[in-house]
DNA sequence: CTAGGTGCAAACTGTTTGCAACCCT
DNA sequence: AGGGTTGCAAACAGTTTGCACCTAG
């Protein structure tokens, strides 16, 4: 772990092992689903499913893990933020109305009790409209989601 | 229909009538099943998921709609632009390593081909940051997804 | 030995689809 | 009559859970 040879080659073996010192300091054990996930994990690029994980795992080289396993690896790894969950769309969706008169919004969810409520800010989307000019894609819309405790759950 | 009594009551009666203008437009014939989802959601002040609507439908006074139609409605009133998509967790999740190395960072979504990419803006951060703290949440993390067509795809 | 790790299969929940009946225009 | 609209039920896909067995510490 010297130099700089492949920023992306040690950084993903600098998580792997973090994450296995976090998992220890957590008082859990090692398993070879788990490292199998970690390791698969570290050489991505972006983010990934469950069903994707699970599919590598099997199909490829490495170690087949379960379903089962999968999912309760990830969501260690939630708990300890040495992984996070992207939402980009698709499944468990919400809907409400387009309305001129109701201005464009987002949202607030609150991750204890689960409540959503609506909320817009002229700043943030004046950041969006700049950004979209710049990036890779030809946008057409966007999303923005901010997780936290609402004020009675906080309380 | 006259003055400014409830603006909440007129704006969703002009989008429910708005609603069934621009479906007629489209070509379509009107329903029960619909209209009363229309209903529904114009009377809503945030978004609901599908099984919400048909629960809501379903129990109390109104009519109830199947599941199907539904999200054959939601569909419909999506595409052309009535109502939107909101995700706010859960389901159909994407996972990926937190690395202190590799920036917080966002998702680029092509709704064509499903490719997603990652961005990062510091502006937009910064916008959030700000934002966060004026908002009704203790705010403990945030996501943005912008949505659109990649280049690829857009070619 | 003991608690955590893992696999398997069944249960759930949200979403989609096939098909027949129905109603608006 | 014709085509969009609905409902019902079955099929799907992602996620979760119960239970038995295995394994690191």
């Amino acid at each position: 772990m010297s130099a700089h040879a492949s920023h992306q080659a040690d950084s993903a073996a600098d998580w792997v092992q973090r994450a296995e010192a976090a998992l220890t300091a957590a008082g859990r054990k090692r398993g070879g689903a788990r490292r199998a996930v970690l390791e698969l994990l570290s050489q991505q690029a972006c983010a990934l499913t469950a069903p994707e994980i699970e599919d590598a795992l099997r199909g490829d080289s490495t170690r087949a893990v379960s379903r089962a396993s999968v999912y309760r690896i990830l969501e260690q790894l939630e708990e300890l933020g040495l992984a996070q969950r992207v939402e980009t769309g698709q499944a468990k969706v919400r809907y409400e109305r387009v309305c001129d008169q109701v201005e464009h919004h987002h949202h607030l969810v609150c991750d204890e009790c689960g409540v959503v409520m609506p909320f817009s800010d002229p700043d943030l989307e004046h950041a969006i409209t700049r950004l979209s000019e710049r990036v890779p894609l030809s946008v057409s819309e966007h999303e923005i989601v901010l997780h936290g405790a609402c004020r009675d759950c906080a309380a």
